[in-house]
RNA sequence: GGGAGUUUAGCUCAGCUGGGAGAGCAUCUGCCUUACAAGCAGGAGGUCAUAGGUUCGAGCCCUAUAACUCCCACCA
C-alpha cells in the first residue's frame, strides 16, 4: 500500500469493479429476506447538490449494511420529469432562441421536451455513480417512462370509473399578461405600497351603514356578500339582514364566517368569490353566488355594468372616485401588503375562477390514516406522524389540473359532436355512442405528484402483475424531506393502498436539510452552496460522505464546511496509516483464527470493546440514527483501536507475535466492514490487501459479537493508571522526551497486572520498572499514586517541589472526601433509599467503600 | 393564522425509561515516541435560555415567559 492516502488513485477504478462484477443487482432469491428502497427521483435536470449528497447517502448506507447482512437488497433509482420546472427552464431556453412555446405549437414543443429530457438524462446519475451509489442502476426509472405512462393512465380510468375524479371550479393564478394560469410556485410575493378603501354599505331597510376594509375596491362589483366574524358583538344583530351594495344598488346579505378576523380593518370583510382564492371558499361553505368581472386579459367584463372594458388599475381609480363622489368612501390608509406577481413577467397576479380536474380524498384518505396510526406505517419521527395525519384529516379533493403543455396526458376525451366523455384505457378512435370521430382531448396535463404517487409501485412493475412486486413490495424505509410529507409520502400510501392493496413502505425517514457553514439554507440565489464534485475531487468521495454523517443527527438540520470535510479527511487518512501498520506488522506471519492463539489481554480488550460497538452501531442502525452509528465507529477506531490498542500491541508484539496479528487483522477487518457503507472505497482498498478476504468487502458478512473477556476490566484499570501517570508527568512538566523510572506494588490479581506492566513503558514513558513486594520499600521523596489494586511510585523526587506535592495530595484527599459526603448524603436520605432503584443503592455503598479504603491509604 | 422544532463549553452539536454534565473544533502546554505532524500526550473552559412546579433526586417530566428556526395556509 502507497505511503500515502491518495483517493483519486482508486475510487474510480473500485467502483467500475463492483458494477462490473454486477455487485448492486438484486434477484428475487427465495432463499433470502428481501430489503427494498426506492430512491426519491431527483428532478431530471437538476445538478448534485449537498441535499441529494446527503440524502442518497442515508439510502446508500442502508442499503449496503443489509446487502451485507444477507438480505436481496434492491435499491431502485430514476429521475423525474418534474413538468413544471422542466417546463419552465425550457421555456426560458426558447426566449433565449428568440421564440416561445406558444410559436412553436403543442407538437414541436413536446418535440424539444423530449429532447431536454434525453439531453439531461445523464448528468445527475453520472454524478450518483461517483458518489458511490449501490442502486440497481440496470432498473433505473424515469416518470415518464412508458410503464409509467401505462401505470398512470391505469390508476386514472380506475378512480374515474369509481366516480373519483370530477371537474370542479377552483381559483387559480392568473397572469393576465402571459395569459395563462401559473402554479404556486412561480407566484412571487412582493410587498406593495398601497391602501385600505373604507367603504360604507347601506343596511337595507335603514338608514344605517356597515363599514368593510379592502385592498380591491374594484372587485365590489362581483361581490356577492359582506361578511363578518360569527362571534363579533358589534355585527351579531345585523347577520342574516341584507346590504346595498355601493354603485351596482344590488342587495347582498351579511354572513357570519370565521374567516374573519375581528381585529383586522373594521371586522367587516366584502366578498368576492370569484377574485379571491379566501373569498370563493366562504362562497362555497355559505352557497354565494360567483360574479366574475375581470376577463382573462384583466379587463372588466360585462358584468362590470358601466365599467366594461376598463383595465384593473384604470377600474380602481374610476371606482375609488365614484364611490367618493356618492359619499360611500369613509376613509383611505395607507397599507402595504403582499401581492402575488408573476415571476416572468412580474404582472400582478389575478386569482381567477377555472374549471379544473379533481380527484375525490375522502375514500382515499381513510385507509391512509388507518395504517398510520395503527403505525403500520412508522414515522422514525413521531412529530411528523401528526404532520400527516392533520393533512390527512382534513384533507381536501385534491386538483389534479394543471395548464401546462409537458408531463402526462388526462387521458380524457370528449365527442364534439354529442358530448360524450370518454374514459379508457386506450385512446378512443371514435365516439362509442355517436360514432362520431370528432373526439377531443383534454388538453391540461397532470399534476407531476400524480405520476409521484405511484413511484413505489411502477418502479417495480405496476401496472403489471410482476415478481418484482411480489417480491420487493412493500418496500422497506423512504427517505425523504420534510416539505413534500403531505405532497407526496401521503399520496403514495394511499395510492399503495388503493390500487395493489397494501402500504408501500414500513418506515419512514425524514431527514434535515444541510446548511452552510453560518448555518444559512444552501441556495442558488444566494450563491453559498458547496459542490459535491469539487469536495469529492479535493478530499475523496468517503471523506465527504463521512463528513456529512459523523455525529450528525440526521433528522435534524446540519451544517456543512469544508474544514470538516477536512478534518474527515483527516480520519480517513488515519484510518488508511494504522492499516498500514497492521499490513506492516503482518508480512510474512501466518494469520491464524483468534480462537486458536494465546490472546493477550491487551487482545481480550479490544475485541470486548469492539462487541461493544458492534451492539450500539446495530442498535442504531436499528433506529436509522446513522450519524451517531458513525460516531461510534469513528471512536472507537481512533479512540481505542489507534491510540490505545495498536500501542499495547507494539508491546505485546515481541513476545506473542502470532496473537497480537491475529487480533490486528480480525479487528480491523471487522471494523472496516461496518465503516463500509459510510466509506466504501478506502475500507474495499483496504479490505483487498488483508489476508483471507472475501472476493469484495461490499458483499461480505456483516460483523457479529465475538466472545466478551472479562479480563479486559484489568486492561481498563491499567489504562487509568496510565491516564495518570501521564497526567502526573505534565503536572510536573516532565517533558515527552524524557522517560522516567516507576516502582510499583501489586495488592491484588499480581498475575494480570504483571502481564500489563510493560505496556507502562511504551503508554506512560517509564523505563525501569521495579516491582516491589511492600509499600515501605518505595523511595521517600516520591509521588505515590494509589489505585485499587496497585500502588505506583514515581522517583520524581528531584523535580518535585514538596509544598506543590502536599498541595497535590491535598486536592485529592479533599475530592475524595467531597464524594464520601455525596455519598453518605444520598444514602443517608431516607426518600433515596426507600424508593431509588436497589441497584443503584448498592452502587453507591460500593463507590463509598471504595473512596473511604483510598482515604485512609492517602492519610498515612 | 394553524402546526412543529430549537435554546447545553468561545463555535458546531451529542446526551437512553429522570440517578454524578460529554465529543469534535478552536485555545493553551509539552512532544518529529520508525503507522500517521493530515500526528501523539496533557490542561483550561458550562447557573444545561428564564421563572415556577412535580420528585428522595430534573439537562431530561409539567406550566408560563423570551429569543430564534422550519413547514402548511396566506390576510380583506
Amino acid at each position: 500500500m502507497e505511503k500515502t492516502y491518495n483517493p483519486s488513485e482508486f475510487e474510480t477504478q473500485i467502483y467500475d469493479n463492483w458494477l462490473g462484477k454486477k455487485y448492486f443487482s438484486a434477484k428475487i432469491d427465495k432463499n433470502k429476506t428481501p430489503f427494498t428502497i426506492i430512491m426519491p427521483p431527483p428532478n431530471i435536470t437538476s445538478k448534485l447538490h449537498m441535499g441529494h449528497a446527503f440524502q442518497e447517502t442515508i439510502q446508500d448506507i442502508i442499503i449496503r449494511r443489509k446487502r451485507m447482512q444477507g438480505y436481496s437488497a434492491l435499491w431502485v433509482p430514476g429521475t423525474d420529469h418534474a413538468a413544471l420546472s422542466t417546463e419552465y427552464m425550457l421555456c426560458k431556453q426558447l426566449e433565449k432562441e428568440g421564440t416561445s412555446k406558444e410559436e412553436l405549437g403543442r407538437e414541436k414543443f413536446k418535440v424539444r421536451i423530449n429532447e431536454w429530457y434525453k439531453q439531461y438524462k445523464g448528468t445527475i446519475i453520472e454524478q450518483f455513480k461517483r458518489m458511490g451509489y449501490s442502486c440497481d442502476w440496470d432498473r433505473l426509472c424515469f416518470t415518464m417512462d412508458d410503464i409509467n405512462c401505462r401505470a398512470v393512465r391505469k390508476v386514472f380510468v380506475h378512480l374515474y370509473k369509481k366516480g373519483w375524479i370530477y371537474k370542479g371550479k377552483r381559483i387559480v393564478n392568473w397572469c393576465p399578461k402571459c395569459k395563462s394560469s401559473i402554479s404556486d410556485a412561480e407566484v412571487e410575493f412582493k410587498d406593495v405600497p398601497s391602501h385600505l378603501w373604507h367603504i360604507r354599505y347601506r343596511i337595507d331597510g335603514t338608514q344605517e351603514y356597515i363599514e368593510v376594509a379592502t385592498t380591491r375596491p374594484e372587485t365590489i362589483l362581483g361581490d356577492t356578500a359582506v361578511a363578518v366574524n360569527p362571534n363579533d358583538d358589534r355585527y351579531r344583530s345585523l347577520v342574516g339582514k341584507n346590504v346595498v351594495l355601493p354603485l351596482v344598488n344590488k342587495l347582498i346579505p351579511i354572513i357570519a364566517d370565521e374567516y374573519v378576523e375581528m381585529e383586522f380593518g373594521t371586522g367587516v370583510v366584502k366578498i368576492t368569490p370569484a377574485h379571491d382564492p379566501n373569498d370563493f371558499e366562504v362562497g362555497l361553505r355559505h352557497n354565494l353566488d360567483v360574479v366574475k368581472v375581470i376577463g382573462d386579459d384583466g379587463i372588466l367584463n360585462e358584468n362590470a355594468g358601466i365599467y366594461q372594458g376598463l383595465t384593473r388599475e384604470k377600474a380602481r381609480d374610476v371606482i375609488v372616485a365614484d364611490l367618493q363622489k356618492s359619499g360611500n368612501l369613509t376613509k383611505i390608509e395607507d397599507y402595504s401588503h403582499n401581492v402575488g406577481h408573476c415571476e416572468r413577467c412580474k404582472t400582478i397576479i389575478e386569482p381567477l375562477i377555472s374549471s379544473q380536474w379533481f380527484v375525490k380524498m375522502d375514500e382515499l384518505a381513510k385507509p391512509a390514516i388507518d395504517v398510520v396510526e395503527s403505525g403500520k406505517v412508522r414515522f422514525m419521527d413521531e412529530q411528523y406522524k401528526k404532520t400527516y395525519l392533520n393533512w390527512m384529516k382534513n384533507i381536501k379533493d385534491w386538483c389534479i389540473s394543471r395548464q401546462i403543455w409537458s408531463g402526462h396526458d388526462i387521458p380524457i376525451f370528449t365527442c364534439s359532436d354529442c358530448g360524450e366523455v370518454i374514459v379508457e384505457e386506450t385512446d378512443p378512435t371514435e365516439c362509442p355512442k355517436c360514432h362520431s370521430k370528432n373526439v377531443v382531448q383534454e388538453q391540461d396535463k397532470l399534476d407531476t405528484w400524480f405520476s409521484s404517487a405511484l413511484w413505489p409501485i411502477s418502479t417495480l412493475g405496476f401496472p403489471d402483475d410482476t415478481e418484482e412486486l411480489k417480491y420487493f413490495y412493500p418496500t422497506n424505509v423512504m427517505v425523504t424531506a420534510r416539505e413534500i410529507i403531505n405532497l407526496w409520502v401521503a399520496r403514495m400510501i394511499f395510492s399503495g393502498l388503493e390500487y395493489v392493496g397494501d402500504i408501500p413502505f414500513r418506515d419512514i425517514v425524514i431527514n434535515g436539510i444541510v446548511k452552510d457553514a453560518n448555518g444559512r439554507k444552501m441556495s442558488k440565489t444566494l450563491g453559498n452552496g458547496t459542490d459535491p464534485i469539487e469536495m469529492i475531487d479535493k478530499y475523496g468521495v468517503d471523506a465527504l460522505r463521512f463528513s456529512l454523517f459523523d455525529g450528525v443527527a440526521i433528522q435534524s438540520d446540519s451544517r456543512f464546511s469544508e474544514k470538516k470535510v477536512i478534518l474527515t479527511r483527516n480520519f480517513i487518512n488515519k484510518i488508511w496509516n494504522a492499516s498500514r501498520y497492521v499490513l506492516m506488522q503482518i508480512e510474512g506471519v501466518e494469520i491464524k483464527d483468534i480462537k486458536d492463539v494465546n490472546l493477550s489481554l491487551a487482545d481480550q480488550w479490544i475485541l470486548t470493546e469492539l462487541n461493544k460497538t458492534i451492539d450500539m452501531v446495530d442498535k442504531k442502525f436499528e433506529k436509522y440514527d446513522i450519524g451517531m452509528a458513525a460516531n461510534d465507529l469513528s471512536d472507537f477506531f481512533w479512540n481505542k483501536f489507534c491510540d490505545w490498542y495498536i500501542e499495547f500491541s507494539k508491546c505485546d508484539m515481541a513476545e506473542n507475535k502470532e496473537a497480537s496479528c491475529a487480533t490486528l487483522v480480525y479487528v480491523l477487518t471487522r471494523i472496516l466492514k461496518l465503516l463500509h457503507p459510510f466509506i466504501p472505497f478506502v475500507t474495499e482498498k483496504i479490505y483487498l490487501e488483508l489476508p483471507n478476504h472475501d472476493e469484495s468487502i461490499m458483499i461480505s458478512d456483516w460483523p457479529v459479537m465475538g466472545e466478551n473477556y472479562t479480563n479486559s476490566k484489568y486492561v481498563d484499570e491499567m489504562m487509568n493508571i496510565i491516564k495518570t501517570i501521564r497526567n502526573t508527568r505534565a503536572e510536573k512538566k516532565v517533558p515527552d522526551n524524557k522517560k522516567i523510572g516507576a516502582e510499583i506494588y501489586i495488592k491484588n490479581n499480581a498475575k494480570e497486572y504483571n502481564s500489563c506492566i510493560k505496556y507502562l513503558s511504551k503508554l506512560a514513558l517509564i523505563d525501569n520498572v521495579k516491582i516491589v513486594s511492600n509499600a515501605d520499600e518505595f523511595a521517600n521523596n516520591s509521588i505515590t499514586l494509589t489505585f485499587n489494586d496497585v500502588v505506583v511510585n514515581l522517583p520524581l523526587d528531584s523535580m518535585v517541589d514538596s509544598k506543590a506535592e502536599a498541595e497535590r495530595i491535598a486536592k485529592e484527599i479533599a475530592r475524595l472526601q467531597s464524594e464520601i459526603e455525596r455519598s453518605e448524603r444520598m444514602l443517608n436520605n431516607p426518600g433515596f433509599v426507600a424508593k431509588a432503584p436497589a441497584q443503584l443503592i448498592e452502587q453507591e455503598k460500593e463507590k463509598l467503600q471504595k473512596n473511604r479504603a483510598l482515604l485512609a491509604e492517602l492519610n498515612k
